[in-house]
RNA sequence: GGCCCCAUCGUCUAGCGGUUAGGACACCGCCCUUUCACGGCGGUGACGGGGGUUCGAGUCCCCCUGGGGUCGCCA
């Protein structure tokens, strides 16, 4: 085959791996914290990108300059650092690229695709509440669209694109199928402030085609921006990405979740002792399912998400079931980063002698880091009270000769290991012919002061014999 | 209110014209066990309502009801 026979095999090859790249980004507005919806958001477009091995972007929309804030851009990127979403190439902020607007408004200006439009705020106001008053829908009546005199003084003017006067705007959603907008629900919307800035509908419709987007997976609160945005490329000759609506998270009543629903910042998950793998797992499967499996690896989810099969309606979450896959996620995960992790939460235990045993006897029953670390204080920490209920329950018969027997027994031996000091609880146990429960329930009391923990032998190996003795002659003393 | 979208156990979901409607969380029993968990076994529990289409509808169509989104010089 020669040269010139090749190239235009090259040629459709080269033009075939373009139309399979997969480019998604994730475009925060930065006004706040990263919430649990935006999270679900970047993770599922930053899936997609992975599992086609394109390009995930990061790109804070931040053409309102007097919302946004800095504070805020640092909080999502410390909550995509805490989960462990990275991203393609640098963080792409639009406050940086007015220029590349300021240019295509311009050349829809100069087209006449779109104009200045002189009414004010105040005008514009007037306008909607007549409208809403007759019962009509509020929206900007085109004034200015084929305006031709003088313009009036001392008004800065927006411009407004013109949107089509008739037919429909149609576009196929990946999840929602195929969504119609009749040209009349849409009217020339702002595409550029008074101040001169760009508008969200018109910055978002430019990146996604200069930064080469393919697949925008967003929230379906957009559902109704997109025919806007589509009319940009069109009038641009921009090419349209695929759009996929993702519907929204409710809270647990199965309503609009609010900022008053709590836990709504990324953040608040770490604080309150989740781990990312289980959030993200959760959240995976919140609106997306694979059959019956529950439990994703981040490289599972790679390899099974499709945006296609996303559900239509939205979810409502429940946290039970973040506790248990986070408990699921603790079972799972390596005492010395457990140990680690308990750092946050107060709990220091890299020098403990025990703490294998301790965060063994551990993981297997906290539903969260926070609930771990405080199980581990009740262990670590002499009890300063004792549950009633448990003193009814535990404190009769000869608890006080048994109790008094065991520690005879301890005293006069070397104990270490948590079989040391079961082997003493089972001499008492054989000397006196009694239940396990006739020590254990007593001498749980003792170390605890409650009823419920982990297995004895463990909870005396962990504080040693020392503490051991102390604690229960503590209660013994307690109660004469 | 207009427009758009949606609808299977309390919740997350499987189902893609013929199923005893499956799984998971939660809940309730039982087992394991010195206790609490974990784990194992079992159970309660759903196709919002009404019309069609079809030999046959959770699955297709229409209406109602309910829910969500949206109607900014915010994103």
């Amino acid at each position: 085959m020669n040269q010139g026979a090749l190239r235009p095999f090259l040629v459709k090859l080269a033009k075939n791996i373009e139309v399979s790249m997969v480019v998604t980004r994730f475009a925060p507005s930065p006004t706040g914290y990263l919430h649990i919806g935006g999270l679900r958001t970047a993770l599922f477009n930053w899936l997609w990108a992975r599992k086609n091995g394109g390009k995930f972007i990061l790109r804070i929309e931040d053409t309102d300059l007097v919302r946004n804030s800095k504070e805020a851009t640092e909080a999502i990127l410390e909550a995509f650092k805490w989960v462990g979403l990275d991203y393609d190439g640098e963080v792409a902020y639009q406050s940086k690229r007015f220029d590349i607007y300021k240019r295509y408004i311009q050349k829809l200006l100069d087209e006449g695709k779109a104009y200045y439009c002189y009414m004010s705020k105040e005008e514009l106001d007037k306008l909607r509440q007549e409208q809403i008053q007759r019962g009509e829908r509020p929206r900007y009546d085109r004034r200015y669209r084929d305006f031709t005199g003088t313009p009036p003084q001392g008004v800065k003017p927006v411009v407004r694109i013109k949107a089509p006067l008739e037919g429909d705007v149609v576009f196929e959603d990946g999840i929602k199928g195929t969504i119609t907008i009749r040209a009349e629900e849409l009217d020339d919307f702002i595409i550029a402030r008074s101040d001169g800035t760009p508008t969200y509908n018109f910055v978002v419709a430019i990146d996604d085609a200069l930064m080469g987007i393919t697949d925008v997976i967003r929230g379906d609160d957009h559902l109704y921006n997109t025919p806007k945005q589509i009319i940009v490329y069109e009038a641009l000759g921009l090419k349209i990405p695929r759009f996929y609506h993702v519907p929204m998270i409710l809270n647990e009543q199965g309503k609009k979740l609010s900022k008053r629903d709590g836990a709504m910042d990324v953040m608040e998950y770490k604080r309150m002792g989740y781990l990312p793998e289980a959030l993200l797992n959760f959240l995976v499967r919140l609106g997306w399912s694979y059959g019956d499996q529950e439990i994703f690896t981040l490289k599972e989810m790679i390899e099974l998400f499709d945006p296609k099969e996303i559900n239509k309606a939205p979810s409502a979450y429940n946290l039970s079931k973040l506790d248990w896959l986070n408990a699921h996620y603790i079972k799972n995960t390596p005492n010395e980063k457990l140990i680690s992790l308990l750092e946050d939460f107060g709990l220091f235990l890299a020098n403990h002698d025990k703490k294998e045993i301790l965060v063994d006897a551990l993981k297997e029953r906290a539903k969260t880091i926070k609930e771990m670390a405080q199980m581990a204080k009740e262990i670590l920490e002499e009890p300063q009270s004792y549950d009633e209920k448990g003193v009814k329950k535990a404190l009769k018969g000869e608890w006080r000769e048994i109790l008094e027997l065991f520690l005879q027994k301890l005293q006069a031996k070397e104990a270490h290991l948590p079989v040391d000091f079961h082997q003493v609880v089972e001499e008492v146990v054989q000397e006196r012919k009694i239940g396990f429960g006739k020590i254990g329930q007593p001498l749980r009391l003792a170390l605890l002061g409650k009823m419920a923990g982990p297995d004895l032998s463990d909870i005396m190996a962990i504080i040693g014999k020392d503490k051991t003795i102390q604690r229960v002659e503590k209660l013994l003393k307690r109660y004469q």
